[in-house]
DNA sequence: CCCAAGACCTGGCGGC
DNA sequence: TGCCGCCAGGTCTTGG
């Protein structure tokens, strides 16, 4: 359940527990990921210290320097099932867990992800030089990302606000779940044309984005203890979702019923009273 | 350039 | 219980 907060929950929860470690060994059972693992991952890995995660978008990074220079990153991606655990080294590997990265305190890093549209990718120097990463849009919870900035990109654009949100080359971060709660929240039909919306409304959006994500991840907090500890229940942010999962239910807002249609192949859930 | 649809892959669910 | 179709948190690629 890789939504941005998921990750950034995973980035939180893991990286304690790998900072300032060497890594000793790299185990690949299963290389055919969305890309393929190269095939020399344990040789640039292998001996590497481990200094911080950071996260780009839905992007882990692990970034290795030498004498202070960027020699190379580690990207992860977690796809639609992937998620990252902290092991003891060596234990017993379960179907789908696909890569090991064992570090000098006898834990290991492992990479479970049952559809495998998710990825391990080596790049050398710094990850922004990545092709992935080269055009990806501003962060959701940074001062760039503003309304501003999304009505201007919107200029001329036919393409439904709801797909509009969901690409990352305009700005990374909101999956399905976050496009529509957004939505429902700033009072925006999710097929409306995203070049037919006033900068006014696009700034309730632009919060709107910011409110849902910040409070999720606030929330994954608690996931988090779970995540590490190997439990992985499905997110506690659920209990809270407005529209996402709930065609055909009440408003909560309004109790009119909430309306299920597809939009660009997902799945989007609106209340036809509270959203224009 | 923009847009819609297809592609990748496995597992869980509801219906028959 | 078994089989079938449909659905799922992402995003790159293709064709118009």
């Amino acid at each position: 359940m890789p939504e941005l907060p998921e990750v950034e929950t995973t980035r939180r929860g893991i990286e304690p527990h790998l900072q300032g470690r060497r890594i000793s060994r790299v185990v690949v059972r299963h290389p055919m990921l969305r890309w393929p693992i190269p095939a020399d991952l344990p040789q640039l890995l292998s001996g590497q210290r481990i200094e911080q995660i950071e996260r780009r978008g839905k992007y882990l990074l692990l970034p290795f320097r030498e004498a202070g220079r960027a020699q190379g990153t580690l990207l992860l991606h977690l796809g639609m099932s992937g998620s990252l655990r902290i092991v003891a080294a060596g234990s017993a590997a379960a179907k789908h867990d696909h890569l090991d990265i064992e570090v000098d305190s006898g834990q290991a890093l492992r990479l479970h992800d049952p559809r495998r549209f998710g990825a391990a990718l080596w790049q050398p120097g710094a990850a922004g030089e990545h092709e992935l990463l080269a055009d990806l849009g501003p962060e959701p919870l940074t001062e760039a990302f503003d309304g501003r900035y999304l009505w201007e990109r919107a200029r001329g654009r036919s393409a439904p606000v709801k797909t509009f949100l969901m690409d990352s080359h305009i700005v990374v971060g909101v999956g399905n779940i976050y496009a529509n709660e957004a939505l429902f929240s700033a009072g925006i039909r999710p097929d409306r044309a995203a070049g037919r919306i006033a900068l006014a409304r696009y700034e309730r959006l632009v919060d709107e984005i910011k409110r849902v994500l910040a409070r999720s991840i606030k929330q994954g907090g608690t996931t988090l203890r779970d995540f590490v500890g190997g439990d992985g229940k499905p997110g506690y942010f659920q209990q809270q979702l407005l529209v996402y999962g709930r065609g055909g239910e009440p408003c909560r807002q309004c109790g009119a019923v909430l309306i299920d249609v597809r939009i660009g192949q997902r799945s989007t859930v609106y209340c036809p009273h509270c959203q224009r």
